[in-house]
DNA sequence: CGCATAATTGAGAGATTTCAACACTAGTGG
DNA sequence: CCACTAGTGTTGAAATCTCTCAATTATGCG
């Protein structure tokens, strides 16, 4: 249904994150994933017994609607964790926005891991939560100033934003159509609050007028 | 803002549920709030420190924005569980929705409940990520719909619901008006879908087609 | 019984979607 | 190196859905 070509967008590195990224024990032992844009990583009804953090790339988990509508309930970026689940099964999709590398920690029937697991698993209920509000009660132009907000702040709180995903992605995760994305897109850039440097890549001009638009 | 009276709805007795409760160690020894309707349990921005288990009644956990738009992340009901927060403050307010008892879990520095936290944190994430669809990509009668089936099978999938919550809970849950609400409801009622035995109650006659609605 | 609150219904306005055309981009192969 | 092509993004116009504003009805508590 997706086809993404690979991209060379260079995400900041992981020490520009803001928050770093756990070093679960033994990380390094841990095999490491590798997938090209568009592969799945796993899929909703699959058995699941892993959780997985991004060393590179961008991952974007979804749910499909019976008629194929598309929800992303996440992106995932460089240095974060996704893929636990309350039951034995996977309730989402998890692709590759483009060439993704993923360490895989497999949970063992032995080694208990809910200390590790369950401040992650907090911090993921807080943010789709928050992003409960986002489409439940907020505007076209509201939602995309969140995005980017959101955005610029896990890639270091820079300037210059870099989105590993398509304008489709962009709509599926933010409740809007793609045409509503690319005109609230002009919209900012006419209002000055953004710059499009390329498709891919968005210099925030008034980030005050961006981060007021997004409350 | 909001001023709820007290119903006297009652709630199906905690055997008929269809995940019994968890019974925390030692469960009894904690103790019980009361909230009389409309009373807070905690607000955004206090210090968190223990989770909650609502005994009977109901409670909304919601977020506001600057202008005073709401969002209701989540209803809770008697058995379940809610309030565990990623950081030591709480992003969101809870409030009983009627009168509620709830039975308070401090969280002690020594004791560890990372074992029972983790399931219920996961489940919580994977309701929101569910919602996160439905606020996103469902219609006004898609998203009643799937209220009506989620309530009803937290209920014991019994063929009568009781709304422990008032019309605006219900829109500010479903990212709508309270208008859009109540037509929803009268379509569903002309339709033959479900009939409208009083304000807090309905039945659900075609429990199929409900479903089939919602998906 | 009466008042305040909640819910319903109607009509018009507004925001986003849909459908359609066009433009741009990146990758391919001549 | 350029033309070609498929995919991606932008823009416009009309349709649709939900919201807003307003009036009416119903409900529940004192």
């Amino acid at each position: 249904m997706h086809a993404y070509t690979a991209s060379r967008i260079s995400l900041p590195s992981r020490s520009a994150l803001p928050n770093r990224p756990e070093a679960f024990e033994p990380a390094l032992l841990q095999p490491l994933g590798f997938y090209p844009a568009g592969a799945e990583i796993y899929a909703q009804g699959e058995k699941a017994g892993a959780f997985y953090q991004v060393e590179f790339g961008a991952v974007r988990v979804y749910r499909l609607l019976a008629d194929g509508r598309r929800q992303i309930s996440a992106f995932h970026l460089a240095g974060e964790t996704f893929g636990f689940e309350a039951d034995t099964t996977h309730h989402f999709f998890a692709e590759a926005i483009n060439s993704t590398g993923v360490r895989v920690f497999r949970l063992t029937a032995g080694a208990d891991m809910s200390h590790q697991l369950l401040p992650l698993a907090l911090k993921g209920l807080t943010r789709a939560q928050e992003h409960l509000l986002v489409l439940g009660r907020q505007s076209a132009i509201e939602r995309v100033a969140a995005f980017l907000v959101d955005i610029a702040e896990r890639q270091g709180g820079l300037r210059q934003v870099e989105l590993p995903m398509s304008r489709m992605d962009i709509g599926d995760y933010l409740g809007l159509t793609i045409e509503t994305v690319s005109r609230v897109f002009t919209r900012l850039k006419d209002k000055g609050v953004i710059r499009l440097l390329n498709l891919r890549s968005v210099e925030i001009v008034k980030h005050d007028a961006l981060h007021n638009m997004s409350e």
